[in-house]
DNA sequence: CGTGAATTCATACTTTTGGCCGATAGTATT
DNA sequence: AATACTATCGGCCAAAAGTATGAATTCACG
């Protein structure tokens, strides 16, 4: 996974940092050796807690944006459904019946009938809670 | 890509920091003085990128595990939905009719519209789409 | 302006579902 | 043993849902 990558990564990219620096610090003689070395105890102690850090402040927004529902208008275009065939699918999800869906939408139980019908034919289904399912496998409704 | 990414950027909090290192090091040539400050860049550095890849490792959590289902025990208790019913339950779900409800429980058709009565009863239904919708709300189902 | 898609409605018919009754059998509880 | 709950089944009727077909209207687009 990218993400076991990307920290094997960081460590690679860690040690080689130590190793430059260790590399230099032989090299060009000079300061004394525990100055990099506490440096990088001193990095990897503030890495963790940047850590620590960091999903502290974002541990909210783990929470909250998990349920978030996008229709998929894509797949809406591509089974030809429209607006109209949309807002009686939304209620037949929402548990009403022919009768209360053309209530709510002010026109007839007919006009329903048929909306419903030709749902079923672009979502290869036969009763209301098969075309739920399907709906919902779709990512059309939630 | 967002792995070269953290690899441009990890690589670019390299360089600033030895460059800083570099700069301070040319500048002053007090020892005592310079320590602290490398380290205080460093440990600012490191928390930053330790925000940072804090930030990422939850973000990709955020993703990933976003929403497993948990049959509420409770509330099915409550109803006092029993086993058999839950099972009828399943299948409105996934789109079945009674009829293939009952072939698949091998029972009569009968059985299943009791269930499916008692079901409604418990659920405050009188269709099977809003039965669905009353068990979804009470996370009875998924 | 014509064409096609979308929306609307109706009628007739079939299938599915739901409501209401009663009944039997097994299991668990008290 | 009596009681309560679960699961099973059947019949009957009515309501709801679904199928098929045809047709009128509106509206956007070329």
């Amino acid at each position: 996974m990218t993400l076991r990558k990307s920290i094997i990564l960081y460590g690679v990219a860690m040690a080689a940092l130590i190793g430059i620096l260790k590399f230099a610090e032989y090299r060009f003689y000079v300061r004394d050796l525990s100055l990099e070395l506490y440096l990088g105890l001193v990095a990897a102690l503030f890495v963790s807690l940047g850590v620590w850090v960091g999903r502290r402040l974002t541990r909210i927004k783990v929470i909250e944006p998990s349920n978030q529902f996008s229709r998929d208008e894509a797949e809406m275009k591509k089974l030809g459904i429209t607006k109209r065939e949309y807002e009686v699918l939304s209620l037949i999800a929402e548990g009403l019946s022919n009768k209360e869906i053309a209530d709510k939408l002010f026109v007839s139980t007919s006009t329903i009938k048929t909306h419903t019908s030709n749902l079923f034919l672009k979502l290869d289904a036969s009763r209301r809670t098969q075309a739920l399912q399907r709906a919902k496998e779709l990512q059309i409704i939630p």
